[in-house]
DNA sequence: AACACTAATCAACATCATGTCAATAAAACG
DNA sequence: CGTTTTATTGACATGATGTTGATTAGTGTT
């Protein structure tokens, strides 16, 4: 399937990711021009345009990249996981995995997620948290009529809670384990943020 | 302590403004110059600059004003409420507002919260919402000893939760009443989504 | 109505990033 | 080795930017 990829080219587009991600850091990716990219990656500008339509298109494709791995590590632990105790106080290993293959690529993550104008990143993680979310709760309730709220509401407060979780957590340089945030994030969202309910006397 | 604008100056910004979301709507942010601005306003290209430094200038001032209408509503139902009943099931009249406020403006925050690269428009009512979200949990338990889940953690999911039900009710158009999506939220929250716990036999 | 004042228009300008091209140099491959 | 592909270089037209100075139009004050 897959030519080997001239040795050149696989240098030249990691050179030029690479000096992207760097830029977006210290600079916010609107401020940023192919001439900066290329400046930085020690490539010619013309190079650029062999391989990229403009700066959008080499983002996409950074972001397409990095996602697709995400996207295969959490339906490799969805598809083991066929039954699962709720009550064990464990965290599913899919919210686990979640937060670890982030920590494996932390440095793209956090600036993908954290800095300014980076919508196309993050419509796309809320995208995949939305599935996510949809096909968690499809498997543990699958009948709209046991709902409390509407599903499209529920599915979507989940997706942004979670997605704004990670991000806090990229924020402040992931100050607990993936096992950790996995496990407050279950509690949190099937039994609420207390711990004696201050709704009932 | 303010002077009378000039209705030549209140009515240029207004056009510019008008023409900036128009246009976002159509185009996107990313794609739209000041020249798309002002021809779309049917105004000269330096009268632009005599307002604003740049397109990011415009924006940001649209935004400051919208939410500032939003800040001062919603503070006002925070200190009228001081005591508050939970188990009534009617959903807090802060909430209610959020969402009233939301739908007076609806146009301008259907744009602002579901186009692409509206990044700083987004990051802004985040940090709103967390104000928000951190200034209720602090009166509901402000004893961190009592709460299941880290309580910037808990901030931070409940911010992003409601950011995103309130984008979803606007790119769908506003299906439901402001009531009821306050309700949702507030039972979601507290109580989860499910009527039958599936975690307890 | 005439006045001074401020805002908006217009044409012009230098600047900068863009995207493309043809010619050339360098590296990879068989 | 020679062939093919890739990267470099300098050049070019294009289009948006931000600013300027001169002019016209609108405001509101006396």
């Amino acid at each position: 399937m897959s030519k080997k990829l001239d040795p050149r080219v696989a240098r030249t587009r990691q050179m030029l990711r690479d000096a992207l991600v760097e830029l977006i850091h210290e600079e916010g990716y609107e401020k940023i021009t192919v001439q900066d990219i290329t400046k930085r990656a020690g490539l010619n500008r013309a190079t650029f345009y062999l391989h990229y339509r403009d700066k959008l298109d080499l983002l996409s494709q950074s972001c397409e990249e990095i996602l697709h791995d995400l996207v295969e590590s959490m339906n490799a632990s969805l598809a083991e996981t066929e039954s699962f105790d709720f009550m064990s106080g464990q965290p599913h290993d899919t919210f686990i995995h979640l937060f670890e293959q982030i920590s494996f690529n932390s440095r793209l993550y956090k600036v993908f997620l954290t800095e300014k104008n980076m919508s196309h990143f993050t419509s796309r993680m809320m995208e995949l948290m939305i599935d996510f979310v949809a096909k968690g709760m499809k498997n543990l309730q699958p009948d709209d009529e046991k709902l409390a709220v509407n599903r499209d509401i529920a599915v979507r407060y989940f997706a942004a809670a979670f997605l704004g979780v990670i991000t806090w957590w990229l924020e402040k340089d992931m100050p607990y384990t993936p096992k950790f945030m996995a496990t407050q994030l279950m509690r949190i969202g099937t039994r609420g943020p207390y711990i004696e309910d201050p709704f009932v006397k």
